[in-house]
DNA sequence: CTGGTCATGTAACCCGTTACATGATTTC
DNA sequence: GAAATCATGTAACGGGTTACATGACCAG
């Protein structure tokens, strides 16, 4: 039970209908998780069940009706308490990885082709944060909005997932640059002797 | 369908019991997987169904039996083909920062204790990413060994998870420190005034 | 004699992803 | 006229996590 409680968290910056959550989290809070719309009207409502967030109805002319949920005390409290249950370390659980791993035993071209690929992903992605944080922090510089403002926790963040792209970025131009050097030189290695890789 | 993928990359590196491949995603693979043994003894056996892997029974007398597990010439093709389909980038799913996002709402001790409790882990994680890498380059140092050495896969994997343990690391560091001095100057900051969380 | 390692599985449940379903309005 | 946006759902499937189950050997 996690989604809930990123659920929480997103709405905490104030009364979201479910299709601007599904767009927030597709931004900003993609940063510690992501889901598609179906799943957030389906929580909504289960929370809404448990008293967690209200619901309330609004009535439009030009566009379908919408409901824009509160988190309520009730809501905080469940926040509360999980934030006082010790939580396990993340990993990374990535597809690319596995290719890279796998990169000794099968064709170079394709890994390297992934590999630009995500690390052009990645570089947008970077700048996509870097706007999102300037926006939030607005005229001032990094360290006074933090010390100053009345709302960090997006903040921190956005900035740890900006980090996280901007590794990315750097592993995937490193690896590229490994792995494109060893195909071209790839006569000057060693044959393994011991134990061949099975054709 | 992406588990059976990461086991057949760990199990490039050669012949592994369901056994060791699970102390195996305990450290170097987890890098890019984690799951359980239970899991792993479940996809072998579709692995070894459907020809890419093969077992091998290993009786043992002072030990339970075992079955030794190698990738036949199916699975580097089921590999290949794997490295050729484009794959969707990851991202960071973690409790912890669903936690720092609702950091305004709730109560300081309990974000700041977790996120100490993870720098230590992090740091740690990166100890052993570093013996673990050590152990793999040998006497060479880095640039060498990507140059020389006849797999660099699990290598460039390793290096990846470092840098996250590191980043993690170093935005724990300063998202505590943030959120502790907040915690002391609380005053000094003006109250919210178009809309005030609720209580 | 307690706890850890070696060794392998079954079963249930929750969660996440994808596909399906609808329908009006605005923008290109 | 096509495509995107606003707006909300249901249903099926597949995968991951956790609990349960067994059993011998070895070290402290």
């Amino acid at each position: 039970m996690a989604l809930r409680h990123a659920v929480l968290a997103a709405l905490l910056n104030g009364e979201r209908s479910g299709y601007q959550l599904a767009k927030a989290f597709d931004i900003g809070v993609s940063n510690f998780w992501q889901t598609g719309p179906q799943q957030l009207y389906l929580e909504l409502n289960k929370l809404e069940e448990q008293g967690l967030v209200t619901g309330r109805q609004v009535i439009q002319q030009q566009r379908p009706n919408k409901r824009m949920f509160t988190v309520t005390a009730a809501g905080i409290d469940e926040l509360e308490q999980f934030a006082t249950a010790t939580c396990k370390p993340s990993f990374i659980r990535d597809d690319l990885m596995v290719m890279v791993q796998a990169a000794d035993s099968i064709s170079l071209d394709a890994v390297v082709r992934q590999l630009e690929e995500r690390a052009q992903i990645a570089s947008g992605k970077v700048a996509a944060y870097d706007s999102l944080l300037h926006a939030m922090r607005g005229e001032l510089d990094e360290e006074s909005f933090l010390q100053q403002a009345t709302q960090v926790g997006p903040y921190l963040t956005c900035l740890r997932g900006r980090a996280f792209e901007a590794e990315n970025h750097a592993w995937c131009q490193r690896a590229t640059a490994v792995l494109r050097s060893r195909a071209s030189g790839q006569h000057e290695r060693i044959q393994p002797s011991k134990r061949s890789r099975r054709a």
